[in-house]
DNA sequence: TGAAATGTTGGGGCG
DNA sequence: ACGCCCCAACATTTC
């Protein structure tokens, strides 16, 4: 008779969920299996998780309801704390693990994590693919090179291979072998951690996911083409931190959208799968060159003259510069961990532009805070807005935060949602206070400088200044 | 997945 | 009736 394995499913923050687990599915169908998650202080010290308090909320809970559902299916979700390093092996000794599986990363600290720990390790490790609709670093122009454009990398991922169909839950599991069990602690309280709970956030976990994404089915998708753009209407999927956390697989999202019967809304969907690939594209891009996380995509732009003016920078951070839009945006991510993708570009186009502060503040900044901050689609989509990165917008396109606004939030809603204090100036002037009436400022209840700050920077005056800078640094560095 | 400057066209007012 | 100007609307170019 086959001998029985005993595998080890290491889930790792990305993948927190029960349904199309490739690394499950395959660990369940042949002996006993341990599910674990290791707290690394590397993420869960206190001094560092404090500095992440709404990713950390988000996973916390999204741990615990993939606790629950293990536990539903007779097995149990093992938790240990210790760093990943030097406890894999020492857990695979001493529960007498057979093999190792889980999700392959594709960020370079768990690449090189990841080698490390398989060659440390006695047994075989297996990294399923998953992450992404199709794996990184396999698409290839005729050249042979990685994509560098976004269309022909789209057109030859939807011609690779029709996207499969998830995988089924397991149906149940086997009890986790005691000697397991005893090694497992309890999953850390924010509190603990020193992060009080906010309530604004979306609740993390499998379910919430699912309910989600139904709702995204039913009620949003077919008008997302049109719909997506308005910062003012629940429009969007407000999938990102599931998709973040793999509380749905990526494909689950695909298969349900592309299956829908649209009906004439065909477009729609087209658009938001196209989204999903446009993750994928920065996936591919960090896999190719890893060192986009700490430099420019374009080399041209490295030396660029960000000026970082320290108030300036303040001022950005904590939605006081003066534009409406802008700030909205800006309270909007310290509030709920969250910003509709038309304020991302909007406010970062202002910072690097506008303010001439260096992209990569803005992206830790959003990092810091955004539920969803992933490290591969927050690095892309600053570079896209700074113009140095991989198929980014060219330089001289800077957004114009009042226009922007009128276009993408008409009837003001937005800005008034996240700027209360400006909420009874008319649509008129809710974009451009300063260039209000004194009497509709005075019956609106606004004094500039008092309840909100005039304009940081003049746009026309910061748009020209930009491209100025941009152009001489470019045609210097070719 | 812009915006602003510049160029072109065509209708209408008016001398 | 005609040319001229104005200007809005649209198109093209430039950053």
């Amino acid at each position: 008779m086959k001998e029985r394995h005993r595998t080890l499913v290491w889930f790792r923050g990305k993948d927190l969920r029960i349904a199309d687990h490739e690394p499950l599915l395959r660990a369940a169908e042949d002996g006993e299996i341990v599910p674990l998650f290791i707290f690394d202080p590397y993420f869960f010290h206190p001094l560092r998780a404090r500095k992440l308090p709404h990713r950390m909320q988000f996973l916390l809970e999204s741990i615990r309801e993939l606790s629950s559902n293990l536990a539903s299916l007779g097995s149990r979700l093992i938790c240990v704390s210790g760093p990943s390093v030097t406890l894999m092996p020492e857990l695979v000794k001493r529960w007498g693990i057979t093999r190792v599986v889980a999700h392959r990363w594709t960020e370079p600290f768990g690449r090189t994590r990841d080698a490390r720990i398989a060659e440390s390790l006695s047994v075989p490790m297996t990294l399923y693919e998953g992450e992404t609709l199709h794996p990184p670093g396999t698409l290839r122009t005729g050249k042979g090179t990685p994509y560098s454009v976004f269309t022909p990398f789209s057109r030859a991922l939807r011609k690779a291979a029709r996207i499969s169909e998830p995988l089924p839950k397991p149906k149940g599991l086997g009890a986790v072998p005691s000697v397991a069990m005893k090694d497992n602690e309890e999953i850390p309280c924010l509190e603990t951690l020193g992060i009080s709970r906010n309530p604004h956030l979306q609740v993390g976990g499998e379910s919430a996911a699912r309910a989600r994404l139904k709702l995204f089915l039913e009620q949003r998708v077919g008008t997302y083409c049109v719909g997506r753009d308005q910062l003012g209407e629940p429009a969007t999927s407000r999938l990102s931190a599931d998709i973040k956390f793999g509380t749905l697989s990526v494909r689950t999202i695909w298969r349900s959208v592309e299956e829908l019967d649209v009906k004439g809304q065909g477009e729609s969907a087209e658009t938001f799968l196209n989204e999903l690939i446009w993750r994928d594209f920065s996936y591919s891009t960090l896999w190719d060159r890893p060192e986009v996380l700490r430099v420019p995509f374009r080399p041209s732009w490295k030396g660029f003259p960000w000026r970082n003016d320290p108030e300036e920078w303040r001022a950005w951070k904590n939605g006081q510069t003066g534009y409406p839009v802008i700030d909205a945006g800006a309270r909007q991510l310290l509030e709920t961990g969250f910003v509709h993708n038309r304020a991302r570009m909007i406010t970062a186009s202002f910072l690097c532009k506008h303010l001439l502060i260096d992209y990569r503040r803005g992206e830790s900044h959003f990092l810091k805070y955004l539920t969803d901050g992933d490290w591969a689609q927050n690095n892309a989509g600053w570079q896209w807005s700074a113009g140095c990165g991989c198929d980014a917008q060219p330089y001289f396109r800077v957004f114009n935060p009042i226009t922007q606004g009128a276009k993408f939030d008409p009837a003001g809603n937005y800005v008034r949602r996240w700027v209360p204090e400006l909420k009874h100036l008319p649509n008129r002037y809710i974009y451009r206070p300063w260039d209000a009436p004194p009497d509709v400022l005075e019956k609106a209840g606004v004094t500039l400088g008092v309840h909100y700050p005039p304009p940081l920077v003049e746009h026309a005056a910061a748009r020209e200044r930009f491209l100025r800078v941009a152009k001489s640094h470019l045609s210097t560095t070719g």
